[in-house]
DNA sequence: ACGCTAGTGTCAGTCGCTGACAATTGACAA
DNA sequence: TTGTCAATTGTCAGCGACTGACACTAGCGT
C-alpha cells in the first residue's frame, strides 16, 4: 500500500497505517503480485515473525507485566535494540497479530459492495475476515497462540487499557468508512457512529461470551460472531440512502 | 471508610478503594465528625494537594509527557521517592480529581432515594453531584485548572487509554448499584449495564461537546449534561420494579 | 568484485518506579 | 519537660522500558 521508504518498513515496522508521510515512490514496482522478497526481506519478516511469537509465548505464560524486552530479544537472539526497532514499545508487539485481523476487517469492508447497507457490509465483512484470517494469522504464529493472547489482553490491566484506546480509534475508522459509503458526513450526521458504536458494543460481548465459555476455537468465534450480529440486524438493517427501512 | 492503618494512608494515599489490606484497627477514633486533624495530618494534606496543583499545572503547559515526576517533585520541594508514595504512579496523580469527582458521584448515586426509577437516580445523582463539586474541587486545585486537565487527559493517548479503562470500572460499580437498587443481579439481568452503558455514553458524548465548545466554563458543563439526559430520558425512564413503563 | 545503504549491535543515558535503610519529627505518655 | 514510639521523608542503589549516536556487517545493484 504505503510503497517502500528509507528505513525499515515494509512488513509493517513501527505504527504503519498511522501518520503515514502520504503516497510517493514514482518508482518502479508491478502493480499486483510482489517479485521474490529477496533474501533481506524475508530475513526481516523472520525475525519480526519470531519476535512476535516468542513474545506472546512468553507473555501468556510468565505474564505481560513479568516478562522483559531482554527476555524476549534473548529468545530470539537479537539485541535489545534491534526489538524496538520492530516494536515502538512493549505493548505494541502484543497487539501485532491484533493489527493484522483489523487491518483485514478494514480492508474487507472497504470491498463491500456499495449496495449494501452499512449493517450488512459490517456483518458480511467480520465474517467474511474470520473466514480467510485464519491461515494469515497461522503464518506468523499458532492461532491457539493468538487466541490465548487475547484472552491475556482482556486480563491484563495496561494491555486492556491500550486495548480499549486502540478500539476507540477502530470505531473512528470504521466510522468515517461507512459514512463515505453513504455519502454522509461523519461530523454531521450522528448515524455512522451511532450504527458503529452498535456494533461494536456487539462485538465486544461476542468477545467476552467466546472468552468466558469452553469452547475457545476459532470456529466457536465465527459462530458466536454471527449469531450475535444475527440478533441485532433486524432492528438495524437500515437503507439510509433510498430511504427505506427495508 | 477504611480505618486507619499503618504507614500512609487516610486522606487517600495511593490507590483507595483497591485492595486495602481489610478493615481492622480496633482502637479509638469517634464514629462521625473527625477530631482537628492534628498538625501531620494537615501537612501531609499540604504535601499532597501541592503535588497534584503542581503536577497538573505542569502537565497542562508543558504536556504530560514532557513533564517529569523529578520536575513535580521538585517543584514542591519533596523528594521523587515521596512523589511515589502519594502516588502509584506518574498517570495516578493525573486522575486525581477526577477519582474526586467519581466518588462524588457514587455516593450521591447510593443516596438517591429507592422509589426512584434507575435512570432518575442517576442523572438526579450526577446534577447534583455538580452542584457540590464545584467548592471540593475548589480546597485542591482551582477549577479553571481541573477543567484544562480534563482536556488534556483526552488528547494525550496515554492518558486517554487510562480514562477508557478507568470508565470501564466505572460502569461496572455503577452497574452494580443500580442492580441493587433494584433488586437485581448484574450477572443475570442485562437491563442494569445496558442502562448504565447508555448512561455513561451519553456522558461521554457531553464531555466531548464541552471540550469542543466554546463556554468551557463548569456551569456549562452542568447545563449540557442535563439537555442531553434529558433527551434520553423519555426512552429510558423505566421502572423495572413494578413493570409499568413510564 | 565493489561501493552503497539497510539492518544490527554496542554504549551510554533518561525516565518511571521500587526496596532498603537511615534520619526527622509529630503524637502521646511518664 | 522529656523520652519513647511510630509515621514520614530523604538518600542510595538498582531494574526495566526506551532512545540517540556511532561503528560494523551484509545484502543489493552495478
Amino acid at each position: 500500500m504505503t510503497a517502500p521508504a528509507p528505513g525499515l518498513d515494509d512488513p509493517g515496522l513501527k505504527t504503519p497505517g498511522l501518520d503515514d508521510p502520504g503516497p510517493r515512490d514514482p518508482a518502479p514496482r508491478a502493480p499486483a503480485a510482489a517479485s521474490p522478497p529477496g533474501l533481506r526481506e524475508r530475513k526481516k519478516r523472520r525475525t519480526r515473525d519470531a519476535l512476535i511469537r516468542e513474545a506472546l509465548e512468553l507473555f501468556t505464560t510468565q505474564g505481560y507485566e513479568r516478562t522483559t524486552v531482554d527476555e524476549i530479544a534473548d529468545a530470539v537472539e537479537v539485541s535489545q535494540r534491534t526489538f524496538f526497532r520492530y516494536f515502538a514499545s512493549k505493548e505494541e508487539v502484543a497487539f501485532a497479530v491484533q493489527r493484522m485481523v483489523e487491518e483485514r476487517f478494514v480492508h474487507a469492508l472497504a470491498q463491500r459492495p456499495p449496495q449494501e447497507g452499512p449493517f450488512d457490509a459490517m456483518r458480511n465483512a467480520v465474517l467474511c475476515a474470520w473466514d480467510t484470517i485464519g491461515e494469515a494469522i497461522a503464518e506468523v504464529v499458532p492461532v491457539e497462540l493468538h487466541l490465548r493472547t487475547f484472552r491475556m489482553i482482556e486480563s491484563t490491566p495496561a494491555l486492556l487499557a491500550a486495548h480499549l484506546r486502540r478500539s476507540a480509534e477502530m470505531e473512528e475508522t470504521i466510522s468515517r468508512i461507512v459514512a463515505d459509503r453513504e455519502g454522509l458526513d461523519v461530523d454531521e450526521d450522528p448515524r455512522p457512529r451511532i450504527a458503529v458504536a452498535t456494533f461494536s458494543a456487539a462485538m465486544r460481548v461476542t468477545a467476552q461470551m467466546w472468552g468466558r465459555g469452553t469452547d475457545q476455537s476459532l470456529a466457536a468465534i465465527r459462530e458466536l460472531t454471527e449469531r450475535y450480529l444475527d440478533h441485532l440486524n433486524p432492528a438495524l438493517a437500515l437503507r439510509w440512502r433510498d430511504g427505506s427501512t427495508t
